[in-house]
DNA sequence: AATAGACCCAACCGCCGCTTC
DNA sequence: TGAAGCGGCGGTTGGGTCTAT
């Protein structure tokens, strides 16, 4: 007997999400939590498989999802933790709050990859393409693995002189660049210091004690008797969240969002 | 204004690893 | 111990949008 399929493909709707399903998404979890994604079409009254439901609402729905372009130094460092990690985007995205790995991976492939290549960097393993190629000759060794060497200076620097010459998007506000440039090689110096959180990085160790594992509520949604105060109903909650995908939930000042998730799963 | 090609990103697919029985 | 079931991950694709001609 063979595996059963993740759900009924007779009656399973495809393509993009409707405003409708989006709120009965929202509404189901905001109630119930996320919890088996298998059971929970049926259960919100979605004609969609689970996954799919699970995809929309981590990519899409979730309240701490920042919207928009990554900005520089986001930028910077997916290349710096990409060099380390190679493709292992889920791991690059739990070190940028907000953002999803599909968000990561797609905008590696449409903005990075073509990036660094313009500026003659290998993609995969982060080292000048030229340099590539002599190893390629002396060596058959695969080029797949990411580098083992952290390999900041390589990619991060010549991103840097990448942007001052070529850049007039980038080249704006400098001096916040220069600010968060700062926060960035701060970030890297504490992320190398820290053998433990490396080792998870790697994949190698148990994740640090970071309370990233249950989401906590804005000072203005405390008391979440399962329900944001100030909403009536938790259709108003919904509606909220809606329009927050609408204007991006940082719009609302609503930062504490990033890294904690609705502890509304006990229920 | 029309069209073609490039670009972007949401969503799907298939595989893998973990857990349960 | 191994099969089944599930969630999660990474690669890929399809279609909407933008841009150049």
């Amino acid at each position: 007997m063979g595996r059963q399929p993740c759900c009924d493909k007779l009656d399973v709707k495809k393509g993009p999400w409707t405003a409708e399903e989006d709120k009965k998404l929202i509404n189901f979890i905001l109630i119930n939590g996320q919890c088996c994604w298998r059971a929970l079409p049926k259960l919100a009254g979605l004609r969609r498989c689970g996954k799919s439901c699970r995809l929309r609402w981590t990519n899409y729905l979730r309240p701490d999802l920042k919207r928009g372009l990554l900005n520089e130094h986001e930028e910077q460092l997916v290349i710096d933790l990409h060099a380390r990690l190679g493709n292992r985007w889920s791991k690059i995205a739990a070190n940028m709050p907000g953002r999803t790995d599909n968000e990561i991976k797609n905008h590696w492939n449409t903005h990075i990859k073509k990036k660094l290549l313009k500026m003659g960097i290998d993609p995969v393993t982060h080292e000048p393409l030229h340099k590539e190629t002599e190893a390629n000759i002396t060596s058959s060794s695969s080029t797949e693995k990411p580098k083992s060497q952290f390999s900041r200076s390589a990619s991060a620097n010549t991103l840097d002189s990448f942007d001052n010459s070529s850049s007039t998007v980038l080249s704006e506000n400098s001096l916040l660049a220069n600010d968060q440039d700062q926060e960035t090689e701060a970030l890297f110096e504490s992320l190398c210091e820290d053998e433990k959180l490396l080792n998870y990085l790697l994949g190698e160790d148990e994740p640090p004690l970071v309370d990233t594992l249950t989401w906590e509520l804005p000072n203005n949604m405390s008391g979440f008797d399962n329900r944001p105060n100030g909403f009536a109903s938790w259709e108003d909650c919904a509606t909220w969240l809606l329009d927050c995908q609408d204007f991006g939930v940082h719009d609302f000042g609503l930062d504490s969002f990033n890294d904690v998730e609705i502890s509304i799963n006990d229920t």
